[in-house]
DNA sequence: CTTGACATCCGAAACGTTTCGGGTTAGATT
DNA sequence: AATCTAACCCGAAACGTTTCGGATGTCAAG
């Protein structure tokens, strides 16, 4: 089918040598030698076979990303769509293409990781949602193959790679005093689930945030939830069937908080009145929910730009100023957490 | 770095070609051996190179994709994170990975084409947003190349190729005889830019709608958008600004609804009472939207992964039962388009 | 004892590219 | 006339895999 190096040979009279020479542009090879033999490969619709190339250990031009597959069906998270995008965005100015693959956490996600890596189909690996002694890591640090990470390990881990994440202890301590500020006293907290590496981090912040302003930590007012929003909407009714004073409810993710507030509505109330409600990250969706949400904004279409960014810099072998960027959380306050309460 | 079938093979004292056959489970080989060689094997950490396989002309076990970069740095539309979605956890299901190149369209996204398919890095294409005279469809026919489409040809172009497509110009016209139905009379209409292959389609279910409710079709209603927000707040800002007695208008895509919500907002206007809108895709921001986005429903994520069954199938040789679907559009009322109007 | 069948194994070629280490020629220099 | 240089070209090996077409040895049947 596609026409090859020796059909160009052919055609054209030189030798496949030659003829590659001429096409990647060595200079030892006369002008007009040239012009004829891309002629040729032009008229036969040439393109070089890239699997070839790469059998001989030249670059694939390609980044690696796993992305997790939830639970049942449904891959979109926001969060995802958002990196992806500016990893990609990035990517393509850089002239590199992406390779994708999505799994469930587990054995067959380590199988997709091996088979990129090893398999040596990509340069460099994109890795996101860091989990708490995150095999991943582990992984490509053994094989000493280049990859960069959104997010860093739980408290406590080692952080011995190149990543770039927001101070979420931070944020969640800003969102929590935001509230108490407001008149807040019951505050609930829907956590991610325990192995994700930022939950400690947030259930810090959260408990800074009560500390600071004098309140008791209450452990009761604190749930778990996968992050979505069934998750969010399950964990909003168990903490308001358990706790119906509280007036208050931090989830830990937008699409939590977006579950959160139909549960709340669900129930006759109002967002913002009878209970403040509060996410992070600070998806489009979050704009637009009604009431518009107060969050914490994660600015994640950069991220995924500049991780890339990163990656392409440890790949060339260039030396990177920042290998590990903390970013500082932006508060935006909104509808949801409505006004001062006495 | 990594161990190769030639490595196994001094290690195990068998030959390459035994090796290989034991450990893709051939029956010449004796059990024992393939139990010894498995073992080396794995003691060795070994991944097969499948850029070596792919060159002896095995399934690469890869999808492709391009997908538009817009205008300049965001690309973020979530039709395509949905479809993405859609694709990928269906591809993920048949043990298939995903390549992405997001490419402004021109010769560069060309090149992406013909990198993937005659660079022999995919065994398959998903394409969509389909153009007129699109060069991509024309190309992958060409080369015979496994592909399927999301969306089909412009009215009047043949639609020889699998693709899966919403009957836009049906779900136009419906969205437009319920504003009729409302009492609306002058509605505006903003479309995609003109080389959009659906662009006529939604243009030809417009003037239907009007036509079946007699009322005559009123070119200066109509404006073209990007199918970003942006798009949509600049259209209806023309619109009001020429028209400022329309009260009703339909965007052609649910993120210009959005952008037009705003603008009508923005001049003080109120959705839905002031000026209906309705939008297309029912992406999940329609939902949220204040007031929630009236629109025609695409199962963008269904779409996706039926797309990939239908790929898989002809790459296999299976022949498929339907492969030109056209499905049917839902109207989704919320509240945007208002109550009846007197 | 010969033959055939079976189980087990392997050498070598092939996929398409890049690149090392030359070779050939023509013209310039001695 | 011999030597050198520069310009241009090419053969062959290598990357790691799969697979075609045997080779070898053992054992049962004739």
């Amino acid at each position: 089918m596609g026409a090859t190096l020796k059909d160009i040979a052919e055609k054209s009279g030189y030798s496949i040598t030659t003829v590659s020479r001429a096409l990647s542009g060595y200079d030892d090879v006369n002008e007009q030698t040239r012009q004829h033999i891309i002629h040729v490969a032009n008229a036969l619709g040439y393109e070089p076979n890239l699997p070839a190339r790469h059998l001989r250990g030249l670059s694939t031009q390609t980044i690696g990303m796993v992305i997790p597959a939830n639970d049942q069906t449904f891959s979109a998270h926001d969060f995802f769509s958002q990196l992806l995008t500016g990893v990609g965005d990035a990517a393509s100015r850089e002239r590199y293409d992406l390779l994708i693959s999505t799994q469930v956490p587990g054995e067959e996600e380590m199988a997709a990781y091996r088979r990129m890596v090893r398999g040596n189909r990509v340069d460099g690996m994109v890795l996101a949602r860091t989990r708490q002694h995150d095999p991943r890591i582990a992984y490509l640090h053994e094989q000493g193959h280049p990859f960069v990470v959104s997010g860093r390990s739980a408290p406590g881990e080692p952080n011995d790679y190149p990543f770039i994440d927001v101070d979420s202890q931070a944020g969640l301590r800003i969102l929590t005093e935001f509230l108490i500020e407001l008149g807040h006293r019951r505050i609930g907290l829907i956590l991610p689930p325990e192995d994700i590496a930022y939950t400690d981090y947030r259930h810090n912040g959260y408990r800074e945030g009560l500390a600071h302003r004098g309140l008791e930590y209450q452990a009761d007012y604190v749930v778990h939830g996968d992050l979505l929003r069934s998750g969010g909407y399950r964990g909003a009714q168990r903490l308001l069937d358990t706790h119906p004073l509280l007036t208050a409810i931090i989830a830990c993710n937008d699409l939590m908080a977006l579950g959160t507030m139909s549960a709340i509505q669900g129930r006759g109330l109002q967002v913002g009145r009878d209970v403040a409600v509060a996410g992070f990250d600070d998806i489009p969706a979050a704009e637009y929910a009604h009431p518009a949400l107060t969050t914490i904004q994660q600015p994640i279409y950069e991220i995924g730009q500049r991780l890339v960014h990163m990656l392409l810099a440890i790949i060339r072998g260039e030396d990177l100023p920042e290998s590990q960027i903390l970013l500082q959380p932006k508060l935006v306050v909104r509808a949801s957490s409505g006004p001062k309460i006495t």
